[in-house]
DNA sequence: ATGGTTGGTCTCCAA
C-alpha cells in the first residue's frame, strides 16, 4: 500500500476551504491533515473534501482556536486523541489506516512573543506540551506511526532563514530545538522531510508581515513529517509545495508533502 | 528599536 500524505497549517478551514479543495484537486494526495482550523468540528466543511472523494474525515475542534482535521480517500478511522497539559485543547486527533498505520495530527502551541517561560506562560506551555510528547513517547515507543503537524520549532539551522538573528526569536531558541529533539529521540522519530532534503534551506512557514514574503525570503519550517523507526525507510519523495503560500488569500504556511511505500 | 499582517470574535487576542 503506497499513500501520499501532506500535512498543511491552514489558519481558517472554513475560510479556505476553496484552497483545501484546490489542493486536493490538484495534487490529489491520499491524506491530508489540517492544522489551526479555528473551528467547532460540525462547522468544518468536510461534505465539500467528501464530494471530491475524501469521504473519511476526523477531526476535533473548538470555537475560533485551534482544531485540526484529517481528510482522507483511503478508509481511515478515529484512533482518538490526546489531551495535552490537560488544557482541553483541540490540538491532536489520531487516525489508523486499514493497514494499521496510525496517523498523528499535532498543532503545538506558538508560544507568544518571549522566550521566557517566566513572563510569558505561552512559552511555558508550549515547553511543558513538548516535554510531555517526549515523556509518553519514553513510556511507549511509538511503532508503525507517522506523526506530523505544526510543531511550531525550527530545529536546524538550515530550517531557518538567518539561524544568528532567531536564536532569541521564539520556535529557534535552543531550549526549544533541545525540547523538540528529546521528543523526537525518546520517540526513535525519523524526519521524513530531512531523510529526503538532507542539505540546504528549507522552509514551510513566511510571516503575512513581510512586504515581498517571496523576495525576501525570510521562512522557517514550522511543520514536520516524522515516522517512526519501523516504517520510516518507506518514506519518500518528500517535498513542500511553495506556490501554495503564492495562492489568492493563503495561509501562511505552505503544505509539506511524503509518500510513503507501505 | 520598532512595526509589520491576518483570522475570529466581539473589542482585542492569538499567531
Amino acid at each position: 500500500m503506497a499513500f501520499t500524505l501532506v500535512t498543511w497549517n491552514i489558519n481558517s478551514v472554513r475560510l479556505r476551504a476553496g484552497l483545501v479543495e484546490k489542493l486536493l484537486t490538484e495534487e490529489a494526495p491520499d491524506v491530508l491533515c489540517l492544522q489551526e482550523c479555528k473551528s467547532p468540528v460540525e462547522l468544518m466543511p468536510a461534505e465539500a473534501f467528501a464530494a471530491l472523494g475524501y469521504t473519511h474525515f476526523v477531526a476535533r475542534g473548538q470555537k475560533g482556536y485551534n482544531g485540526v482535521a484529517i481528510i482522507s480517500r483511503l478508509p481511515m478511522r478515529d484512533a482518538g486523541h490526546i489531551d495535552w497539559c490537560a488544557k482541553g485543547d483541540a490540538r491532536h486527533v489520531a487516525g489508523e489506516l486499514e493497514n494499521g498505520v496510525v496517523i498523528h495530527n499535532m498543532y503545538v502551541p506558538a508560544g507568544g512573543d518571549v522566550a521566557d517561560r517566566e513572563v510569558n506562560e505561552k512559552f511555558g506551555h508550549k515547553l511543558d506540551f513538548v516535554a510531555e510528547m517526549r515523556d509518553r513517547f519514553r513510556e511507549s515507543l511509538p511503532e508503525k506511526s507517522i506523526l506530523v503537524g505544526d510543531l511550531n520549532i525550527a530545529p536546524r539551522e538550515d530550517d531557518v532563514w538567518s539561524h544568528k538573528k532567531l536564536l532569541k526569536v521564539v520556535s529557534h531558541t535552543p531550549i526549544e530545538v533541545e525540547a523538540y529533539h528529546e521528543a523526537q529521540e525518546a520517540g526513535k522519530w525519523v524526519d521524513i522531510t530531512r531523510q529526503d532534503i538532507p542539505e540546504g534551506q528549507l522552509y514551510s512557514w513566511w510571516s503575512y508581515r513581510a512586504k515581498d514574503w517571496d523576495g525576501a525570503d525570510k521562512g522557517r519550517r514550522l511543520d514536520h513529517i516524522w515516522a517512526s523507526g519501523d516504517i520510516a525507510a518507506a518514506g519518500h519523495s518528500s517535498r513542500i509545495l511553495r506556490a501554495a503560500r503564492g495562492w489568492e488569500k493563503p495561509s501562511d504556511h505552505a503544505p509539506v508533502f511524503a509518500r510513503f511505500d507501505l
